[in-house]
DNA sequence: AAAAAAT
């Protein structure tokens, strides 16, 4: 049987037409898989790569299996921030307006008042945050009985926040038999665990679950020294010219100078962060949408979920913490088989976290410079990489010698990355202006500024 | 370690 359409996998007529509206005609690999699971009523633990429709991947067989004549939430879907909930509720009544499914917003920083008025509309849908749907229960505005789907999306990150409790307390109040759906990028076994204690016989789907990150995903680093670390990112944004980027910043206090700096030099930048009033938050993320903002200067709040048209460039301006909020934020961009590309600023005492993350994910990372106004290879632009210990063993053309090559998978994991890492300069050119070709031939798609862009390789 | 999620 073929999968490559919707009804194909039991999507009914009406969804699929409005599919079609938006122009998504094939079932995504996880879709294919997961739709038939849900279906069928089973609980559902997935992993699969940032970008590849997991939103869809439980909406569709949720937004199928509502009974519209039943004027109770049927299904409650968890995000892990108010942005995200936000975007899942849009496709919802995307997808679900004209079947008559009433779907509804809970989330914090608005009146409380409002959203009680909203569950008197009877939404048979509801996306929210835990600390706000947890609220809501306690005062008995929400109701669970005909609650049949729990859905929560970014799995991980969601049971960390109020320390899981308020979670497993919304579980709680769900019906015993009801259907869990726990889907992210990243499962840990711990968030494996707990989904086989919360569910019963779940299908456990992961596409590749090896490969965190998209395969369409460039990742790219720069040295700079702390005091350096502002005007390597204007001349990054200058010379990369993107349209759109999301540059993210570890801690809140510095968001606002590296938002002030950007402006300074001419760039418009505007900052988005969970300590912003919700007012302020919305209005930057639409207006950085729409295309009138280039520049997202954000805390880890945009980390998860976000998709972002038109996004080909994040930059890393702090290394992220770990190798999950990693796959996370650079999962923004590089999104349903698009082009992207991840920018890390590390200073020299922090390399060794782009050494770490290339071996936890299995990814390579290309070191550039800047020189000249130009992206160059370290190599040209004077830099020696072989006089200083403790840096990243890389061969001569700057590349990491990462731990995830075609040797490595087939076992013989260390003596692959020796060999990676020996690879003839002439060799190296060889096969890289090979895999340039490919590529062009591959991104006929990309964004023109990407294209164009890419950084010199002779 | 940091930010998020509640007021």
């Amino acid at each position: 049987m073929t999968i490559n359409t919707f009804p194909s996998i039991g999507v009914n007529e009406a969804l699929t037409s409005n599919l079609a509206e938006y122009g998504i005609t094939e079932p995504s690999p996880v879709q294919a898989e997961t739709i038939p699971a849900i279906l069928e009523g089973r609980d559902v633990l997935a992993q699969s790569q940032t970008g590849t429709g997991k939103t869809l991947a439980y909406l569709l067989p949720i937004l199928q299996r509502i009974d519209p004549a039943i004027k109770s939430p049927q299904a409650l879907i968890l995000a892990p921030t108010q942005e995200l909930a936000m975007q899942i509720l849009r496709e919802s009544q995307r997808y679900g307006e004209s079947l008559g499914i009433q779907a509804q917003s809970l989330i914090g920083g608005a009146a409380i008042g409002r959203q009680i008025e909203k569950l008197k509309l009877h939404p048979q849908l509801v996306v929210g945050t835990p600390g706000r749907i947890k609220e809501l229960l306690a005062v008995k505005k929400l109701k669970m009985h005909e609650v049949k789907t729990l859905v929560v999306d970014e799995v991980d990150q969601v049971f960390q926040l109020g320390g899981s409790g308020d979670v497993e307390h919304i579980i709680r109040a769900a019906l015993r038999d009801r259907q869990l759906l726990f889907l992210s990028a990243t499962v840990s076994p711990e968030i494996r665990s707990l989904a086989y204690r919360e569910m019963k016989d779940p299908a456990e789907i992961g596409i590749e679950p090896e490969q965190r990150t998209s395969k369409t995903l460039e990742h790219v680093y720069f040295i700079a020294e702390e005091r350096e670390k502002i005007d390597t990112l204007r001349r990054i944004v200058r010379t990369y010219n993107a349209p759109k980027a999301i540059v993210f910043v570890n801690n809140t206090q510095d968001i606002g100078e590296v938002e002030a700096k950007m402006n300074f030099v001419g760039l418009h930048a505007q900052a988005l962060y969970g300590d912003a009033d919700k007012t302020t938050r919305s209005l930057v993320l639409r207006r950085f949408r729409e295309g009138s903002i280039q520049l997202l200067i954000a805390s880890d709040v945009a980390a998860r979920g976000l998709d972002i048209e038109d996004l080909g460039l994040i930059i890393n301006y702090d290394p992220p913490i770990d190798s999950e909020h990693y796959v996370h934020r650079s999962g923004r961009t590089g999104r349903m088989g698009r082009k992207g590309l991840a920018i890390s600023l590390v200073t020299p005492r922090e390399e060794f976290i782009i050494r770490k993350f290339a071996k936890e994910l299995g990814i390579e990372f290309q070191q550039r410079a800047l020189y000249g106004g130009r992206i160059v290879e370290p190599r040209e632009a004077g830099i020696a990489r072989t006089s200083s210990a403790g840096r990243p063993r890389t061969d001569r053309g700057g590349r990491l010698a990462g731990s995830h090559d075609n040797k490595a998978k087939n076992g013989s994991t260390s003596r692959g990355t020796e060999e990676a890492g020996r690879v003839s300069r002439s060799e190296s050119k060889a096969s890289e202006r090979k895999l340039d070709r490919h590529r062009d031939r591959k991104n006929k798609g990309a964004p023109k500024w990407l294209k164009d862009k890419q950084p010199p390789r002779s």
